[in-house]
DNA sequence: GATGAATGAGCCTTCATTCAT
DNA sequence: TATGAATGAAGGCTCATTCAT
């Protein structure tokens, strides 16, 4: 398994990038790929399987990147102490937060073309995806808390899903509209003491 | 073999429905839609002028209805003297949310096709109209009521873009999931809560 | 059987003749000539069994005029006697050609539609069936006058089709470029001075 | 299943010339066309762009050479000595006619194309262009030796266009009829006898 | 006399993909 | 490894025409 790629495959994600951020994943044309590479449609099967195989090999690697970063910070927290946590929520987030941040511009094309391009992909429910894994341990977070948020009805999973939904689609509209990783950063942090104060009036009216 | 226009026409746009609802504007067949509708493509094109125009008549005009609502209630609004405006904004937003709501539920189907499945058509940046008029009015609130949050830099236009984008999608999920009525009301309404709180936060820290 | 045709007739025959006229027969659209006429496609079929039969109803009666105008001209002329037909097919020519030009500057536009728009109708060889005629009174003036330019073998029916083509498709070019009848008139003297110089040659080298 | 290009395109070329000469460009049928040659329309788009491509391959080398063949026959006859030009004129244009018919009868398909099938395409208008370049050498030559033909107002401009037409429209009478090589010879003889004598009248009468 | 509905055939073209070479 | 050939499905749309009303 040679851990260089052939020259040709190197060649060829670049135009597959370009080809799909300029048309989205359906209209993409695996000739138009093709041709900006130099190469035949039928030489593209050597490397890709599909044109979908293709689109996941250009955004998976970001994509279960920033998933399992994502994961294992919702992990590290949950494991914490109860008081700890209670304490420490919000200032955690920020620190989530950057991170993330820094890993969607570390792979800023993988994940405009997650955001704006994926229809048709098995990615097109990729932010819903991180959407599940917020809900799931905020509410974990909840319940080993002894919040009385859920128990009242104040709160309810589909509520969450809806607010976290809220919350990506604001962040990935940084990447939508090609901020500057500065420019983001302070947007985001401003999101972030707007959805924190939501938060806390939920969580603790 | 009916030859009653309005039988036909009856006929077809729920067989449209479906196919849009279904596959998306783009990916949408006439000829299956004809198929469903028991004719033939052809005859489709005396019901409606193109495949754009049949899906302008579903969904064109709620989308109007709604941006009307919308419009004429931040007008009014906005023509209040600028004390009873900083009184009753949040009072004022409750309300609009409510009849926006009802709208909705008013025509859910056009909704759902305007929300999901717009992509191609002259609808698919409907929800970016309504935040452009939510922005532009926010905007002249604030500096009607000469809150600092312009001026101080806590808050930029495109930061009210952003999250009005993310309440506006946050209230169009409950399209997108088929929630009922009542539901749906009882999300929003807990949703109107969170954001009134980051509001409240980012006017007035 | 009602001498003047219904109101809507008349109102329809222009329609058609400026369809034909800007597209040609084939292209021409039915729908468009009766949208210009103020009724529906269907509507036309109660006056015109066909597309076809429409053109017919225009262009026939100067096709057929003309063709009568043209037959009985060289019927006449052959009658004559033998010393008469020599000395005077030229000078005969002369006023037959005046007639004819006279006949289709009374139905310019019949002509125009005839000579621009007719492939795809019968009448799309309408020159060609004058020019058999004229090639067939030749053959016969040139029997009867015991000229030897047939049994010499100069001339052929071949080349006097294809000469006598040649001289229509020259006269109908004043139609196609919409020459006013003076400007014709002198074009085609000059023009049968021309053919003239050329069938005296080969007549009588 | 044959996948040799050279082999196919071979197979198509004689479908197509049979369907565009039976049905003309603009009717002839790309299905038609790739069904006679045994394979599906799509596979056609390998071997051309476009219809109009195809056409254009199959009568444009043709249609070029004779242009180009003309035009130089011209071009070396305008740059002779006034004097020798006047002396040869006509003796010039039987060797040009000459290399004229030898150029089509070993392109007999392409100029049938030509001629008869080429309305909608950019071929349309061919003769016409052979025309105008016979017309802009003719009134070189005029004006050249000084023949007053153009002065006296015997000639214009417009007459000469219409008894060029003339004389090509039966010039590719030959063609249309599908006269022998041997046949047309000597009736574009015929022709040339027939036309100068008609020349030579109006230049000098 | 005229309509509106509907048909069925047809149009050229594009696409992702397969397969023998 | 890459190619060129070829496929089959599909795409929206237009047309002349028919027919019941």
């Amino acid at each position: 398994m040679p851990k260089d790629k052939a020259e040709t495959y190197q060649r060829i994600i670049p135009c597959a990038k370009r080809e799909f951020l300029e048309k989205g994943f359906e209209k993409a044309s695996m000739r138009a790929i093709a041709a900006d590479a130099g190469m035949t449609a039928a030489g593209l099967y050597r490397h890709f399987v599909d044109k979908e195989a293709m689109f996941v090999e250009l955004v998976g690697p970001a994509a279960n990147g920033l998933k399992e970063l994502f994961l294992v910070a919702h992990e590290e927290f949950n494991k914490l102490p109860k008081e700890i946590k209670e304490e420490t929520v919000f200032d955690y987030s920020i620190d989530k937060l950057e991170k993330f941040i820094d890993y969607i511009y570390d792979h800023l094309d993988q994940f405009k073309l997650l955001v704006t391009c994926a229809e048709g992909t098995a990615f097109a429910d990729f932010m819903d995806s991180l959407v599940a894994i917020e809900v799931k341990y905020t509410l974990k977070f909840i319940e080993s808390t002894g919040n009385d948020g859920l128990t009242s009805g104040r709160i309810t999973p589909e509520f969450m899903h809806i607010v976290s939904s809220a919350f990506f689609s604001a962040v990935f509209e940084v990447v939508k509209h090609d901020m500057t990783k500065e420019t983001a950063k302070s947007y985001i942090e401003s999101l972030r003491i707007f959805f924190t104060a939501g938060w806390k009036k939920v969580l603790s009216p």
